[in-house]
DNA sequence: CATATTAATCAATTTTTTTTGATTAAAAGA
DNA sequence: TCTTTTAATCAAAAAAAATTGATTAATATG
């Protein structure tokens, strides 16, 4: 028989992956990094990014991927370039305003 | 010869690495719910946290001491028993309003 | 159509983090 | 003093994440 599970704890266990996920795209200094950059740039192609953060292509590719997947920034294509942005709205929803002027664009 | 690095960058270099690792301290889901139970009840001891948790004394210290070490918690010991709760100064320096009800006492 | 450009993905390796069970240290109580 | 309680630490093993270089896929360009 199955063991009882109560509705809130399940929610509670989904949003705590939520942001244990959204935490762990954060948890990296160089994630935080090309954050930062994107914050001050706005809209970067992977292309100017590589050489910006002095990193090979391959290894961008799977830092963006993990930020994309949680969901904190956005993603374009345009051609063969890709665009990508901060997603301001989910930032304001997890940071600080203190935080503000090094992950959100605006201030 | 040394090669120069200018000053401001190493400043964000160190402001990088005390993110990286307090949100390396939050991206843990049984970390999410040690702060959450913190939280909720205030100043606890690890006695009282260990059967909350359903984890054995040896792990939950493990995962307090990279909330203790991120500065994010603080630690009070009385006689042999430790005490552990929320540092709403850092937190509130880290997270949105948004966060407060899961993660700040009082709210 | 053939070639070049851009970025995602893959598999293998390396590095980091987490778990486990045992040991240690400090304080409290009999 | 001897024993018990509590929590931190340690070393070994397991699991997860990051790095690397190569390959693939899609689009653009000559």
């Amino acid at each position: 028989m199955q063991k009882e599970i109560p509705l809130q704890d399940v929610q509670q266990d989904n949003e705590f992956e939520r942001y244990e996920s959204q935490f762990k795209a954060l948890a990296d200094k160089k994630r935080l990094h090309i954050m930062n950059i994107l914050t001050q740039r706005g809209k970067t192609c992977v292309c100017d990014l590589a050489p910006l953060m002095g990193m090979t292509q391959s290894k961008l590719s799977y830092h963006l991927k993990i930020l994309w997947d949680a969901g904190i920034i956005h993603k374009e294509t345009k051609g063969t370039n890709s665009y990508y942005s901060i997603n301001t709205k989910e930032i304001n929803h997890l940071l600080s305003h203190e935080l503000c002027c090094i992950f959100k664009p605006s201030c």
